[in-house]
DNA sequence: GATGAATGAGCTTTCATTCAT
DNA sequence: AATGAATGAAAGCTCATTCAT
């Protein structure tokens, strides 16, 4: 009835703490892209990191924190697609329109995480707060607006109008692309949509 | 293996089976609506709806076909809200936008819900499908579109590039709303929205 | 919300009593053949004979009586094919074996749920003294052999031992012919089994 | 969704993994032997364990495959004790049959439990696979026999028809010996099989 | 820092059986 | 004789998190 030890030990890569947090976090975004956060289990990311349950949460708070750190990467990629050559209104807007669409098309499975996480963000605690980052974007962008509005170079919409004007073309745009179904010309399609948010805001 | 027998039989006030069904979509609803999909457990429903849960399993195939039930009249009543009143395209066009965000407006937790389980359609396969339903809409929309493009009334444009225009602000909008942070003037930004979203398409 | 019934009422053959009894007996047999007797539910019965759940408990005691309704009839048809042409020893003990492996041959699956229920016999009450009867065969079996004893005709053996070298080889080679793996020409096997069987406790 | 954090821990002993392994695994068999593989639930496994559920899961992948772990280990018993002193035919075929008796005869409700997993593997996915190995013994046995065939020491049979000769009758004298009814001079009893299981099959 | 055993409430789902109609 | 809604205990299993080592 004696039973030999059921698992060999794998001897585990010796790595440095910074090492280890990294590749925790490589693996987490692995895992959450691949079959999104919620079917993503915390043994999904032990295994596909090579680390341990305890180390996991001697590194983050959890699988809600993960997916925080996460996003703040996610979302200082996409303020950089969407970064304005010049500070005009016309070049500001489009590039905010552009810089969604263009980020989104070039990290696909990173649109679907956020937007699963904005969803959450509805209902689970952990992220609440995060809706508005998500979707209100640079909280600068409702400020450069209004600038705007008084420099009479765009319409004087509500906010949420306007910033759905902008961006949610953009947004649907992706959820359509990373859907899946439709392909269509990628740089065509940012540019028609920038034209088009620009013909819709401005004075 | 042999289950043992039932054993007290609380008698439970004896409901026809459709209005047994109809207890439990509704407690269901509102479940989803308070809680979220994911957040909600059969329990829940259970407690909410006074059936108990062999009840809940005989009419419906478990949490999952519950939403889509749900889901079904959900999107009847976005169809009955976006109504064009004639066949131009303006109308048909401006119907999509306004029909969506009025409804969305009268339902926003309905709306919530609706994208909960878009959201969840990426990577549950119970909802694999939904997608398509949800966010191309009607189906026939695109080809009601390519007739407009023939007929040189609209721009022609990609579909998923048109449907972004006339849909993604209302959508984008609706997140907004939904979101418990803006508020605006309801009527009038359906109104907004419908005037852009025609001005982007019109040929 | 106000929903279609679900289900459209199906139009049901009416039966008269036995006709209703019968077609829940040949579902219940073939679902059990098919799946095993633990694997099927009473709902599979239901669905395979067309009978509402309260028709099969108006028949039938349960799940457990069905089965015991059907071990009947296999061991009658067993019994049949046992039967010997001449009351001489080494016919009736021939006649034991060859008429378990044809039996067995000819209905593969009955033997098969035969086993499955002398193997929860063991556990399962309801199936309790069904052992006696599956095992030991007609109960008249070690009366005659003890007669064969006296008469000289075979060895005197303890019965089990008896019982065993006379019908062991049989269960086996049909275990091995009905899990599908080995292939024999049957009837040659049912003949070398009788050989053996008869060499092993001829006096 | 985010799971409520175990709130009181009650500290338990604790063990290494394989002393939990261990006692997990000796409680499962305790429970299996006692009540059937069926009948037995995790909980009950749990109960006599002391582990947790988590812990038995933490090991084990599920009932099945506990039922597995342990039936290597009986499997493996057998094997030990159906090792023949020499490698004449004889004596290996007298060990076959000796063996399994000897060791049922030893091990009863072992024996039951292997036969009840063997029932079960008809039907039941997780046990696919275990028949070839419950049932054809050793996978070698059938070469040795066709290799006896060839040097003229025992009848050119079908393997399975051999096999049934010489194991059939053992199985058969077991089932009977663990329904508890008939009791035999154990010694003699696996005596006599091997006799006539030997002079079933010799040249 | 690192390990991985341990926790245990809670999940979805099953199903033999009953019984009001 | 027939219906099928109702029952509800119990099943197998999950998993974020903790913490002794």
């Amino acid at each position: 009835m004696a039973r030999a030890a059921a698992k060999k030990v794998k001897p585990r890569k010796r790595l440095t703490g910074d090492e280890r947090r990294e590749s925790i976090l490589e693996a987490a975004l692995g895992c959450f892209l691949e079959k999104g956060y919620i079917a993503t289990t915390i043994n999904d990311i032990r295994e596909a990191s090579g680390a341990t349950t305890g180390s996991i949460y001697h590194f983050f708070d959890g699988k809600g924190a993960l997916a925080m750190a996460l996003l703040e990467d996610a979302f200082a990629g996409w303020s950089g697609e969407s970064a304005a050559a010049s500070e005009a209104p016309e070049a500001v807007i489009r590039a905010s329109t552009t810089g969604l669409v263009n980020w989104g098309l070039k990290n696909p499975e990173l649109f679907r995480f956020t937007d699963e996480i904005r969803t959450l963000s509805a209902t689970a605690p952990e992220f609440a707060g995060v809706a508005d980052t998500l979707i209100e974007g640079q909280g600068s962008a409702a400020s450069s607006y209004s600038k705007f509005v008084k420099a009479k170079k765009v319409k004087d919409l509500p906010w949420p109008v306007a910033h759905s004007l902008i961006l949610g073309p953009a947004y649907n745009y992706l959820r359509l692309a990373t859907t899946g179904r439709s392909r269509v010309a990628a740089k065509r399609a940012a540019e028609m949509l920038a034209d088009a948010a620009w013909a819709s805001v401005k004075a």
